[in-house]
DNA sequence: TCTCAAGGCCAA
DNA sequence: TTGGCCTTGAGA
């Protein structure tokens, strides 16, 4: 709406949930373009730990007019988009700024200059703006496990079998939150969908490390592909410019690994406690599988199959 | 001092 | 319960 919500507006809808005007601030580590609702509407989630089941097959689909209909379906997309549940902060502590800052700071940076590269060179801004993000992930192919999601549940009981607990998380290999926290989709036959102990986290310190090193986690993967110095490079080669349109919002494709990792750790977790090894060994098939997805959606693949 | 992501408040 | 607006406060 208004002058002082557009402050620093990047003046795009919002791809989390539906399409609402932004104010181009990042909330709940959800990667730009989040609008004030879904972050209340997240927050209240999350901090209350609210409970919700759809009704329908949990596909429901959810659009400025529907998004009321199935909170369910609605804190799922939440997720989806990259909310994090590990930004909502346990002990409620106002202002002041968390782990995630840089990593906001560095993903913006990135999109700024992939954006002054596609302007630069005749392309339509939105283009690179990431629009697909949803779209993008049905892409992949595990969105099974985004839809047998859950109900919320009043995890906080360290006691739950198949739940990771803080200590857990903080030693993981993913870092902390995206494994115990974000996503525990599983349960294929019980969708009981639980987020670890919310008030007994320890979320001040938040997520342990993802400031150090996210790229190893995210793979952000064009750290000096665009020198940050020079914000108008020459125009590129055409082949380039493809390239950089059909790149995929980052977050997306890392929150679709966290995801399947999750989703298959818990399935093994009641079997056995998987090692550091065979955890990186399947993060590598994740990361693979994700160059395939993105191979197999550049023009130069299609080319192929003509 | 400014920025901006997080929490709080409250009318609808 | 939702969502818009306000306040807070660490970090730049
Ligand atoms: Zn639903």
């Amino acid at each position: 709406m208004e002058s002082h919500i557009m402050i620093g507006c990047l003046e795009e809808l919002c791809p989390c949930v539906w399409e609402t005007k932004c104010h181009g601030f990042y909330h709940y580590r959800r990667l730009p373009h989040l609008g004030e609702s879904c972050k209340g509407f997240f927050k209240r989630t999350v901090q209350n730990n609210k409970r919700y089941t759809c009704a329908e097959n949990q596909e429901c689909k959810i659009d400025k007019t529907q998004r009321k209909r199935c909170p369910f379906c609605r804190f799922q997309k939440c997720l989806n988009v990259g909310m994090r549940l590990e930004a909502v902060r346990a002990d409620r502590m106002r202002g002041g700024r968390n782990k995630f800052g840089p990593m906001y700071k560095r993903d913006r940076a990135l999109k700024q200059q992939k954006k002054a590269l596609i302007r630069s060179s005749g392309f339509k801004l939105e283009s690179a703006a990431p629009p697909p993000a949803s779209p993008l992930q049905s892409d992949y192919g595990f969105t099974g496990t985004l839809h047998s999601l859950p109900t919320i549940s009043k995890s906080l009981l360290p006691s739950t079998p198949s739940s990771i607990t803080p200590t857990d998380y903080e030693t993981n290999l993913y870092g902390p939150p995206s494994l115990g926290m974000a996503m525990q989709s599983h349960l294929p036959l019980t969708t009981q969908y639980q987020y670890p102990a919310f008030p007994g986290r320890a979320i001040k310190a938040e997520c342990p490390d993802y400031t150090s090193s996210p790229e190893s986690l995210t793979g952000y993967p064009y750290p000096d592909m665009y020198p940050s110095a020079s914000p108008q490079p020459p125009s590129l080669p055409p082949l380039v410019l493809e390239l950089l349109r059909c790149d995929p919002d980052e977050l997306v494709v890392q929150n679709k690994i966290v995801t399947h990792l999750q989703q298959e750790q818990s399935g093994r977790a009641r079997l056995d406690k998987p090692s550091t090894f065979s955890l990186m060994c399947r993060m590598a098939d994740q990361t693979l599988f994700s160059i395939v997805e993105w191979a197999r959606s550049c023009i130069f693949f299609k080319e192929l199959r003509e």
